[in-house]
RNA sequence: GGGCGUAUAGCUCAGUUGGUUAGAGCAGCUGGCUUACAACCAGCAGGCCGGGGGUUCGAGUCCCUCUGCGCCCACCA
């Protein structure tokens, strides 16, 4: 507990017992109040370490995955800190897109309907209703704001309680005036520069959604399908989508194909339809697939959508962006029977209606084939893919540009990645971009794309020629913001203008982090001083999403990387070694864990994983990382409490042999673990340390016991012990503050003044050079004594138990070491006599004293 | 179909340019209330380092290959 009035001094305050129960409550609020992580913004750039921390989705629950590479990257940050950086911490929150969406609606029960006025006096009900109310955009904004702010406080305790050690007044949201400013700016500086454009273009979209969704989004999975043989005239094909003969536009085979190379040219009609289509050669088409031919259809994959652009194919689309089959067929094909039969119905039930109809007219050969095959799906949705044709907005990436590509790449050489081998997945992306960045979503609660459009006579929106916002107007909204120039009553009027009704995926945000943390062009001091960042950490996951899009972003504005570090923490698996996520229901929440271990055990399993490294969710570790908590308060309560009243010994007390050798093996000990660090290597770090501690706590401090509590008339062995024992430890406490900043705070407060997590990171320096010796007399005084104890356990004794006579044999060297340390074996093992028998090999052998 | 990672004690994991007898913790077993700590301490036992081949005086470590697991990517005929 942290004393009321604090004296250098003064003695150290211990408390009679102490205990790890509720330290986070304490430091938690003392750190609040002291301000110690708060960022100092008179600081010049190259005192700076700052860090682009990650935003957690707050829509979603937290897990124990989230907390592993925060607690991570927060021993990192400390580690910094201590050694004299000014860090630049701060926490955002990922608040837009669909993840919000979906829990406003159900939590309040509405729905977002972009033709309504805004209603200032709009309240939600108590409860939601059996039917969603329909609101206006900004209203279901506000309710978004409404309910992310609430999460938001849940996600702050949490992570206040896991001593995360970052700036809270630096805060941001990705919907938050600020993220929109930069978002839209950076977004009419693409336009400007021609790294932004619309286009009207077949692109995926998911049909419940009702969204287009980007290449990054979408993920393949599994599905049962089935193989159906079509007759096409003479030629057979077979295709897994039977619903789409009415789309088909021609038969395509391989260039060198000879089965069919004699009728490229030659038209065949499809089945049911009798559209004349032709037969058509591509590269892309795989002799060894189906029979060799395939259909092509607008649209019924993304290769068709490369034969219909490469080949300057017709359009005959059938989907419509509701995923059914349009009412009226598209060009060219005959509104009969079979199109009434599959007309305005959904895909699957087209698919059924026509294997019927092709299996009564005879086109269907044979049972249909069953097979499984990976088909696409936007990474949240339920139905596959489908391809429509719409108006979008897309942000340059490289995907069809290979000067660009190659600039990416090269950024991607310039980054340090922890661990390096993370950088190949980085390139596999970059290389296998197929397509520039699909950035407008039809959705509501997102950055809006800032712009409008001038509406002609005719009434029709003129998308190429957009009308763009002075930057000193941003954020803007257009669908209820009006454009300079014009009066908001000529919204959507001939001769007006319109708003471009889309918003922007939220990559599109939150690839600018760096620079809505660092407040690009608001706050040009704070960004001079902070931009480009120290370091980005994060999931692997989102390497193709969120670091490739910064990356990219800042690139293109900044001409330089937005960070120089990138450490990429692991995965966490449950304990049957599954990836943990919320789809499998195998997510564990943190809280429960927090309140059973303690944060710094529940940290201390967060940086027991190797960077990089997959790692189990175990608690048998974090019974360790508590067992290690407890161990440094009853250690630490024994060597403060044989200070006495005196002032703090220093190290020029430091006299005996084995004091000197401890002090050397514990120089070596700090330099392991800067090392390591400076390697990003935490785990590291924290293995070597605690090691040096158990060995510390079992040898060293067993060893000096008797000594340290003095009571002779020479003080200087007893104050030999003493200064080293206080300045062990505090090199030790220092050295586990970036692990488990509760329990060194909470030690450190007994008898220093100020935060040990401000205490400066310890070095070489303090040892004295002169101070420290050989650390052979520890290591050789640590094996007589564990022999010793071998002995008398072996005898199942006490290790009370008096040694009658100890023998020690071995080379002379190594009896010098046991002669430096002579008093401390003989009072820690409890041994009247001690002999040295000079001799090759080395030998301890015991006998005890008799049994009284 | 490509790429990356990974495989070490019953379990979870270390093992940094190749170099004594491969380490730790947990679990197990045997003991001990020892004035910092019984939520503790001491000790013991436990391993063809996934299989096979190669380089080397010497391989857990480097190379090849196979197998299992995980992740990323890929063009749905």
């Amino acid at each position: 507990m942290p004393t009321d009035a604090t004296d250098a001094t003064s003695a150290p305050r211990i408390p009679a017992k102490p205990t790890i129960d509720g330290v986070e409550a304490t430091w938690v609020d003392a750190w609040e109040d002291e301000r110690t992580y708060r960022f100092d913004d008179s600081a010049p750039r190259e005192r700076v370490f700052s860090i682009d921390t990650p935003p957690p989705t707050v829509s979603g629950s937290l897990h124990m995955g989230s907390v592993f590479g925060y607690v991570q990257t927060d021993a990192l940050a400390r580690y910094r800190r201590m050694t004299g950086w000014e860090l630049f911490y701060p926490m955002g929150w990922d608040d837009n897109g669909l993840p919000t969406e979906r829990r406003v609606q159900t939590y309040f029960g509405v729905r977002c309907d972009p033709s309504l006025p805004y209603d200032p006096d709009f309240q939600p009900p108590d409860e939601p209703g059996k039917d969603d109310i329909p609101i206006s955009r900004p209203n279901f904004i506000a309710l978004c704001h409404q309910l992310t702010a609430e999460d938001e406080l849940t996600f702050e305790a949490l992570w206040r309680r896991l001593g995360l050690s970052v700036d809270w007044t630096r805060g941001y949201a990705t919907i938050d005036d600020r993220s929109r400013r930069a978002s839209q700016r950076m977004f009419l500086r693409n336009l400007s520069r021609h790294e932004a454009y619309s286009s009207e273009a077949p692109t995926l979209w998911d049909v419940d959604y009702q969204t287009a969704v980007a290449q990054a989004e979408m993920e393949d999975r599994e599905r049962p399908g089935a193989y159906h043989r079509l007759r096409f005239d003479d030629l057979e094909i077979e295709t897994t989508r039977p619903e789409l003969v009415a789309a088909c536009v021609a038969l395509v085979a391989h260039p060198d194909d000879e089965r069919f190379s004699a009728r490229f040219g030659d038209t065949v009609r499809t089945p049911l339809f009798g559209v004349e289509v032709p037969i058509v050669a591509h590269e892309l088409a795989d002799p060894e697939k189906g029979t060799g031919i395939a259909m092509i259809c607008t649209f019924g994959d993304v290769t068709d959508v490369v034969w219909w652009r490469e080949l300057a194919l017709p359009t005959r689309s059938i989907v419509t962006r509701s995923g059914r089959i349009a009412e009226t067929p598209p060009p060219g094909v005959p509104d009969g029977p079979a199109w009434q039969a599959i007309a305005g119905t959904t895909v699957k039930a087209a698919q059924r209606t026509m294997v019927e109809l092709l299996t009564a007219s005879g086109d269907l050969i044979g049972e249909p084939r069953p097979i499984t095959h990976p088909v696409k799906f936007y990474e949240r949705g339920d139905r596959p893919l489908e391809i429509v044709t719409s108006r979008q907005w897309f942000i340059r990436n490289g995907g069809r540009d290979e000067p660009l590509r190659r600039e990416l790449l090269q950024r991607g050489r310039e980054v340090r990645w922890h661990p390096p081998y993370m950088h190949v997945r980085f390139d596999n992306w970059v290389n296998g971009l197929n397509g520039d960045w699909l950035v407008s979503r039809q959705r509501y609660f997102g950055v809006p794309v800032p712009v409008w459009y001038p509406v002609g006579r005719d009434g029709e929106a003129d998308h190429g020629a957009p009308i763009v916002p002075e930057e000193s107007r941003l954020p803007i909204d257009p669908t209820t913001d009006v454009p300079d120039g014009y009066e908001a009553a000529q919204r959507g009027q001939p001769g007006g203008f319109t708003g471009d009704p889309d918003v922007m995926d939220t990559w599109a945000t939150s690839s600018l982090t760096p620079q809505i943390a660092c407040g690009w062009e608001d706050d040009p001091a704070l960004f001079a001083a902070t931009f480009p960042m120290d370091l980005r950490p994060q999931g692997p996951e989102i390497i193709r999403t969120w670091l490739f899009s910064t990356v990219l972003r800042s690139h293109f504005e900044h001409h330089t990387l937005p960070w120089r570090d990138t450490s990429i923490n692991g995965w966490i698996l449950d304990p049957d070694r599954k990836k943990m996520s919320k789809s499998k229901g195998n997510v564990i929440t943190p809280m429960p864990l927090v309140e059973e271990f303690g944060s710094d055990a529940v940290r201390y399993w967060a940086c027991n994983g190797r960077p990089g490294t997959d790692t189990a969710l175990d608690t048998g570790i974090m019974k360790i990382g508590r067992r290690l908590a407890i161990k440094i308060l009853n250690a630490s309560k024994f060597a403060l409490g044989r200070l006495g009243d005196g002032p703090a010994p220093g190290v020029d007390l430091v006299s005996e042999p084995l004091d000197r050798a401890l002090l050397a093996k514990l120089a070596a000990v700090v330099t392991a673990a800067t090392t390591a660090f400076e390697e990003f290597d935490y785990a590291r770090a924290l293995e070597g340390t605690e090691t040096f501690f158990w060995s510390f706590c079992d040898d060293y401090v067993e060893l000096v016991k008797t000594r340290a509590y003095g009571g002779e008339d020479d003080t200087t062995p007893a104050d030999s012990a003493r200064a080293t024992l206080a300045l062990a430890l505090s090199v030790q406490l220092r050295l586990l503050a970036p692990f488990l900043p509760f329990v060194t705070e909470e030690v450190w407060r007994w008898w220093q003044m100020g935060s040990i997590h401000r205490a400066p990171w310890p070095t070489g320096a303090e040892f004295a050079e002169h101070r420290t010796g050989d650390p052979s007399v520890l290591e050789v005084a640590a094996d007589v004594l564990a022999a010793v104890r071998r002995a008398k356990t072996t005898e199942k004794r006490s290790m009370r138990s008096g040694v009658a006579e100890l023998t020690v044999s071995g080379p002379a060297a190594t009896l010098a070491a046991v002669d430096a340390a002579r008093r401390d074996i003989v009072d820690a093992g409890g041994v009247e006599a001690l002999e040295l028998v000079e001799a090759a090999e080395f030998s301890v052998v015991s006998r005890l004293a008799q049994p009284d």
